[in-house]
DNA sequence: ATGTGC
């Protein structure tokens, strides 16, 4: 495949056949032996074939092989000119994303308590797979409360602050939630685990600010050396994966009436403005209001284990999603558009004085929450001006091996042992579970954010380490 | 990611 170096940490990849726009790929040299070797730049290009594609089918520097979609791609859609909406430029977890809670206290403070801490999250943090919530179980009228609303359902039913939906994307409410698009089949598996991280890399991580990347905006965070926060990992759970499998086979018979044919029947797709396509996009708001309120029930739960350890309050910087699909305006060519922005394992990063930021922050930009693989360093970054690829940047490491190959490859000793001999408490952990999040099993996420830096789609503001993690 | 397969 030809790569065309085009300026720091940013690689081309010419219109060839089928592909409307070409590709463009946002990595350090050392990074895209990983791209190449998955066949995740093979996905960038089908994605580059779609209808309406505006600008360029792009990859973060975390991309990797995905369903359809790379995980880390970003695709944009011009809705008014045959712009197509695809689940698989959402992926099954809708709306997974990660909320950052910030506390008051320095990790110096914590050390003798730390082991009871993660005791306590350990008992109040439902996870793995199957049913089991913070909500034992949510009655017919109030999952609809839940697909509405949001975040703001779990807030008006004590589960949360008014300040937390302001620290929210969208204000802890995706607007166009259609309850009635999603399946009744989808319903009954969300009913019974909203407050649940799931399994794989989900998790409620204890963390502490390691460095200070950018001084004044990481005190606009709350976020100074040696900060205690809490960093929560997870997404819609069986809901959203079954609004996805709903869609995709809704879809793969639907498009052909549409006269749309792609590359790979898992980019199935219709026009946005299409019966199917406006269905998909009020179920998927629907699910992205399920994995908010996921997070929030998921708060609540960790700050009653703070508030019963004695460790104060905690604070919510930010929650944002990396795996959605938005209506949003950018221009192109110069020319204003609106648009339909799939961010696939890519995180929204707004700059400063976005009009959908919380004035507190808005002279300082969007938070970007990027979670490392279990047992390495986190980030905060920010949203930037000009930021390329409609305004989002990485959401992770980024998986360089498959969870099957992890299992073969890694000693579980040794991970335990390591583990153990940085001071990282783990909680919940299957030895299977372990060894497939096992860092070899993930890209260097230092190089990761290095690269978000250098190719302009955000910069980093603070780096958060491990102490303790509850995992999926 | 996922009641880890249709």
């Amino acid at each position: 495949m030809e790569l065309v170096p085009q300026g720091r940490c940013r690689w081309l990849l010419p219109r060839q056949g089928q592909m409307r726009v070409p590709g463009v790929v946002f990595a350090t040299r050392s990074l895209l032996p990983a791209a190449v070797g998955d066949r995740s730049l093979d996905q960038v290009v089908n994605v580059a074939c779609l209808p309406g594609i505006v600008d360029a089918s792009y990859a973060m520097p975390d991309v990797h092989w995905g369903y359809g979609f790379p995980i880390g791609g970003v695709a944009a859609t011009d809705i008014e000119d045959e712009g197509v909406v695809s689940p698989g430029g959402v992926g099954f977890d809708i709306s997974c994303g990660v909320r950052l809670l910030v506390s008051q206290i320095h990790r110096n403070d914590l050390c003798g308590e730390l082991g009871e801490l993660m005791n306590a999250l350990g008992r109040m943090i439902p996870r793995g797979t199957g049913p089991g919530g913070v909500l034992p179980r949510c009655s017919a009228d109030e999952l609809d409360d839940i697909l509405v609303a949001g975040a703001a359902h779990l807030v008006a039913r004590g589960m949360g602050t008014p300040d937390d939906l302001k620290r929210c994307e969208s204000g802890g409410t995706m607007p166009g939630a259609g309850p009635e698009k999603v399946s009744t089949r989808a319903r009954e598996r969300g009913a019974r685990q909203v407050g649940s991280l799931g399994s794989g890399n989900h998790f409620a991580e204890v963390q502490a600010v390691d460095q200070v990347l950018d001084p004044a905006t990481a005190e606009a965070f709350g976020l100074r050396t040696g900060s205690v926060c809490v960093l929560v990992h997870c997404g819609s759970r069986g809901l959203g994966h079954q609004v996805c499998t709903d869609y995709v086979r809704l879809m793969d018979t639907a498009m052909h009436r549409y006269g749309i044919h792609v590359p790979d029947r898992q980019l199935a797709c219709v026009p946005v403005p299409s019966a199917e396509g406006e269905s998909y996009l009020a179920a998927m708001a629907a699910a992205a209001n399920y994995g908010m309120a996921n997070r929030q029930a998921l708060t609540h739960a960790i700050r009653e284990a703070f508030a019963a350890a004695g460790l104060g309050e905690l604070v919510l910087l930010y929650d944002v999603s990396h795996n959605l699909a938005k209506i949003e305006t950018h221009p192109v060519d110069s020319h204003l558009r609106t648009l339909c922005v799939h961010r696939k394992g890519a995180t929204r990063a707004f700059p400063p004085h976005h009009p959908e930021l919380p004035a507190d922050l808005a002279p300082y930009g969007q938070p970007v929450l990027v979670p490392g693989s279990m047992g390495t360093a986190s980030y905060v970054l920010v949203g930037v001006e000009a930021s390329p690829a409609f305004h989002s940047a990485c959401h992770g490491a980024g998986r360089v091996l498959s969870r099957h190959a992890a299992a073969r490859h890694i000693p579980i000793e040794k991970l335990r042992s390591e583990m153990a001999a940085a001071g990282i408490l783990v909680r919940g952990a299957s030895t299977r579970g372990l060894v497939e999040e096992a860092p070899e099993s993930y890209k260097d996420v230092d190089e990761v954010v290095r690269a978000c830096h250098e190719a302009g789609l955000a910069k980093p503001v603070a780096r958060l380490v491990p102490l303790g993690v509850v995992k999926g």
